[in-house]
RNA sequence: GCGGCUAUGGUGUAACGGUUAACACUGGAGCUUGUGGAGCUCUCAAUCAGGGUUCGAUUCCCUGUAGCCGCCCCA
């Protein structure tokens, strides 16, 4: 046993976040960039912050904010004594960045981020305390057609995934008709918050335990049963029109107790064992009430790395781990060195991802190397090769080599 | 915040309460080898922490910690 143990770092990284070694930073990756490259087709702009928010811009909604923040928020008093808080979520700083320039942005605003957020929670399947959020938003517009264009965003984020239209299905709730069910049942606000809390909890619950609740509210179960509202229906038919054939109305939908205030979106997964919301979003009235009194409104959604990713593993959706190293030279013998650099600058300089090993170690050792880190083609470099100016490559994934002369490398690569 | 399960080298596993905690892979050193990611030899490296029961604990019990899973919550 080694005499230092109790001296050494762990290598675990911190509690709930994870570490990215490249194969898990490739997977990130490939996940930003297909929502960076849908959120881009439909014309909305990138805007970032800084992870450091003051606290006050999620304390200011209420009391339950207080509650939040002070139990599920990292926060910190800094040196000047000002209280800071990791972002848990990125909507308070779109709404502090919109009304920050509010006159100068033009409408129908579209913009997107994509930011890293901190949660205090105990991790769990499917959430950590670190992750990525894709937030798409549109501010300015009461069109119900802006709705329509986020439901559609969302729906073709999970395209562009993979996924077919049986792997989900996207279930549209509206807030106002809860608040008319619950002004009907005669619901006081308090209540209310408690009826929609159980709306929330419909989709986990047993369908009998579901009942008895709804009953203790005095009211009969039919009133969710009831036809879609008029505008949940246009909406559905301007879906379908364009092409989302798996909406459908849910009464159940209510988003928590987020800011949403008419129309709300969650999709599900539709594997019977992962039966519950990925993501979603909705409509709010007024984003940038804690600013200004000139009311703006938006309707956006946001979706999170970890359920994305688990949703995709299952499916097997997710792309193979490729370095973005192409080939490997090696080299017979630390002398040549030089001649090594000097191939690999050419083939830099026609623009292919090369690495070149400095012969410390034997033959089979470099190829060792390369094969680990999923490098997929080898060049050797030797004596011969220099001479006669031509040289094996070989695939490391098949074994398979050819011959080819050291102009023609370069084009080779490329054109992989 | 609450509950369940788990914890042995870097990784994956093994060890009736009883020898020196075993095996494989990985890592390191060496030999061999100008078409090779192989082979052979040697080698580094572990019982999560603290307490208890016991003649004796990797094994049983308690506490803590960590991980996984679920609940609460999910902005």
């Amino acid at each position: 046993m080694s005499k230092n143990k109790d001296e050494k770092l762990s290598t675990e990284p911190y509690k709930g976040v994870r570490d990215f070694y490249p194969a898990e930073s490739a997977q990130l990756r490939y996940i930003l960039n297909v929502w960076r490259t849908v959120a881009e087709r439909w014309g909305y702009a990138e805007y970032k912050a800084s992870i450091l928010e003051p606290s006050d811009l999620y304390k200011a909604k209420g009391a339950d904010n207080e509650e939040l923040v002070k139990e599920q928020t990292y926060t910190f008093t800094d040196r000047g004594g000002r209280e800071v808080t990791l972002r848990p979520e990125m909507t308070p700083t779109v709404a502090r960045m919109v009304a920050g320039r509010r006159r100068e942005l033009g409408y129908p605003l579209r913009w997107y981020s994509i930011p890293n957020c901190f949660r205090y929670e105990r991790p769990q399947r499917g959430r950590g305390r670190e992750f990525w959020q894709l937030n798409v938003d549109i501010f300015g517009s009461t069109s119900l057609a802006a709705d329509a264009e986020i439901i559609q965003i969302a729906y073709d984020v999970m395209k562009a995934f993979g996924a077919t239209d049986g792997d989900f299905v996207i279930k549209i709730g509206s807030r106002k008709e809860i608040n008319r069910v619950a002004a009907e049942m005669g619901l006081d606000e308090a209540r209310t918050k408690q009826f929609m809390a159980l709306l929330d909890r419909k989709a986990k619950m047993d369908p009998e335990e579901f009942a008895q609740q709804f009953a203790a509210f005095g009211a009969n179960e039919s009133v969710l049963y009831s036809a879609a509202p008029q505008e949940v229906q246009a909406l559905l038919e301007q879906l379908r029109a364009m092409g989302v054939a798996n909406a459908e109305y849910d009464p159940s939908v209510v988003r928590g107790f987020a800011y949403y205030t008419d129309i709300m979106f969650e999709v599900f997964d539709t594997a019977p064992e992962n039966n519950r919301a990925m993501f979603g979003g909705g409509r709010y009235d007024n984003l940038t009430e804690l600013f200004d009194d000139e009311p703006l409104p938006g309707v956006g959604f946001g979706m999170g790395d970890m359920t994305i990713a688990d949703f995709l593993e299952v499916r097997g959706l997710l792309p193979a781990y490729m370095p973005p190293t192409v080939a490997y030279i090696a080299v017979a013998g630390a002398e040549l060195g030089p001649e090594a650099q000097q191939l690999a600058q050419e083939l830099r300089a026609a623009g292919v991802n090369v690495a070149v090993d400095f012969g410390e170690k034997k033959l089979g050792d470099q190829i060792k190397a390369a094969s680990k880190g999923g490098v997929p083609w080898l060049i050797v470099v030797g004596q011969d090769e220099l001479a006669s100016g031509t040289f094996n490559i070989k695939n490391l994934n098949t074994g398979a080599e050819e011959k080819m002369a050291r102009s023609q490398l370069a084009q080779f690569f490329l054109n992989l």
